[in-house]
DNA sequence: AATGAATGAGCGTTCATTCAT
DNA sequence: GATGAATGAACGCTCATTCAT
């Protein structure tokens, strides 16, 4: 008898979940920040920069991150490290070695390719003494080591890759590759397509830069 | 009745001005600032911190550089190019293009793990994209790229290298897999030996890690 | 399609009504502006602290308050002020100087124990040079000094208190050391009863510590 | 040969001592500081008003105090701490416990009346929870009980204070009212003066407001 | 040449207050 | 009424650079 209910109807429509779901302010912030961020510099970057950038006013950047150095920490916790994970699944599909390796470093320079600003963040800030988002870097970095090393491996059951080779190195030749394709393409500016690059990559990783010595022997 | 005086001997020897002479002191804080920029990145670096490491006033550093950009533009300008210049001749004392790209890693290497912190500095400055030193790292970088394809070029007319390569790739792993591993080696704590490296990698490099593919033709 | 509805049924029960009424919601805010600017001091405290402390929205504060200073002014207009006004009646219950003070100083002491953050926040902010709430920190403090006047001129007249007294120093020495008693028990925690205080503190006030000396002049 | 002498002569007057001792800025800082919290509170002050106070840039501040916190620090270390040490030399001065209670507060006063945003910092500070300057507050505090603890130990014995006092609060009453006294003065805009207070104060701690009680027992 | 005290612009961050919902 | 996200002014503090000595 002293209990009343209210029955409330509340209509929901998904342009608005879109619209002005805290998830959307995060989000401006964070590619604000991958944006400014890539331009200049982490460390030249302010968060006045940031703030007009996202269209808010400084203060609100606080609302969403602990401070500065948690912009660079969320954007290697999550919008990086979702991109990795990606790469597992790209490898699950091949079933030989070689398309493996192309479907991995495809899905790499395709994906880097569709963010420049991310692709740009990367590169500079993992190549940083960045004590910032460290273990971040870090897991991600193992974690693309040991796809690549499992990788191999398996190439050299099925018996598509030589069985002496020196496995710490082969890593970091991939590695450095890719990578220095990916720099190369952002410093000119991105203007042609970075995809296109994985078959002549994958090809010269296999057969190597030296014409071939017939029979078998090394 | 309310002054004092003091008399005060001081006894400088030659040797002690010489000691203190103008290159000698350049250098100290040139070296002093890679070391603090090693350990903390450019940004983070002070001019108190690297003055005190040179073992100066602040205001001294103000002598020898116009401000702090033009250390690190000095850095490039100077010491790591330096460094780069070596390279050449290095690659001329080999007859055939293997051992071109053999003693060019070498002394890269070498070079770079004689330098530690130089090797960090390096590593670092150059993915940034800083407008500080932007020609000088972008000089260095070309004269690399072009004895590189110089020496593919030439295995390519000696018969040691495949002619169907796609060169600016072929420059791009080379570089791109030195660099990882450099910065593997870096981030390990420069703890075994680098120059070891060359072998498997220039190996690797000719032969890929396929296998071998029967007959003769590629 | 786009569309979603949710049917929520809130069932609101009349003794919740009543117990959030704007009445009690003042005094929530109130209090538990008392007990955040007791731990922490007014200028330390902030908004949120108090509203989190009261478990109220930030904004609803301003419901009741103009503004955070308003929040110490109605703490000493209303809160305190109350305290004070009490004083009057319970010297009016004596019908003699020394019981009259006895009576002053036991509620003064009472209330003060009784509401400890109370006490805090009114011996802090009212040793500051507070424009906040000057006004009435001076009528409590003049009402306060007006009643002991009151009562060392009604001992006068009865023939119970020294007729050669400096009136303004009596006052300020009662006033102080009914204080420092005070600051001295938050101080330690309130850890003991303050209110048994009054009669060696009154004993003290009228006799002195200084030895009697026998007949009459000194 | 290869040395030189230099004799220098410097003559340093005691003015230059005077006037360019690393201790002037210092203390023309600290004094500043002491005038705007006086005026406005230590968290109503900012390092802006401080350092215009002083005639200095901000950031030279930071030369000579760790941070805001410290100059409110440093100020109770030093300041406040030598004003409360040479309390002690003047209680010695006397021989009977009366006037070393005399000579204390007679001092105490007329420290307090001579640096009159000193006595008011310290009365309004020393009165917040402020985490600041506990240790140095305590201390003087305690040194401050001390002393009076000890006069009136000294009374007794030489037969001139009651030897059933509660010490506890004899001492509160004696540091609570000059307390009391200075804050008046203070808040009256130190216009009369403080130290002729002292007798009248003395004589009624000795002889409380109570008329003689003829005989002896009470 | 060498010093280092002094400067002050500029930044990261906080928080009282507002207002659309 | 109640909310709490958003605001932006204001502050403490840092540090590259200057300059009197």
């Amino acid at each position: 008898m002293n209990e009343r209910s209210f029955m409330v109807a509340i209509n929901i429509r998904r342009f608005d979940i879109v619209r002005l779901g805290k998830k959307d302010k995060y989000h401006r912030i964070l590619d604000a920040a991958v944006k400014v961020f890539a331009k200049q510099g982490f460390f030249q970057s302010t968060i006045s920069q940031i703030a007009k950038q996202a269209g808010v006013a400084d203060g609100t950047i606080y609302l969403y991150f602990k401070n500065k150095d948690d912009i660079l920490f969320q954007f290697f916790s999550f919008k990086t490290k979702q991109v990795f994970e990606g790469f597992r699944e790209e490898v699950d599909k091949a079933d030989n070695a070689i398309d493996k390796l192309r479907n991995l470093i495809r899905r790499h320079l395709y994906e880097f390719q569709r963010d420049r600003n991310m692709a740009i963040v990367y590169q500079t800030e993992t190549h940083q003494n960045n004590r910032l988002a460290e273990a971040q870097i870090k897991e991600m970095s193992k974690m693309y080591l040991d796809i690549v090393l499992e990788i191999v491996e398996f190439g050299q059951e099925e018996g598509s890759m030589r069985r002496d080779l020196y496995m710490g190195l082969v890593k970091r030749v991939i590695i450095g590759s890719v990578d220095e394709v990916i720099n190369t393409w952002i410093h000119s500016g991105g203007k042609y397509d970075l995809v296109s690059m994985v078959d002549p990559l994958v090809e010269l990783f296999i057969k190597g830069v030296g014409v071939n010595h017939s029979p078998s022997t090394e």
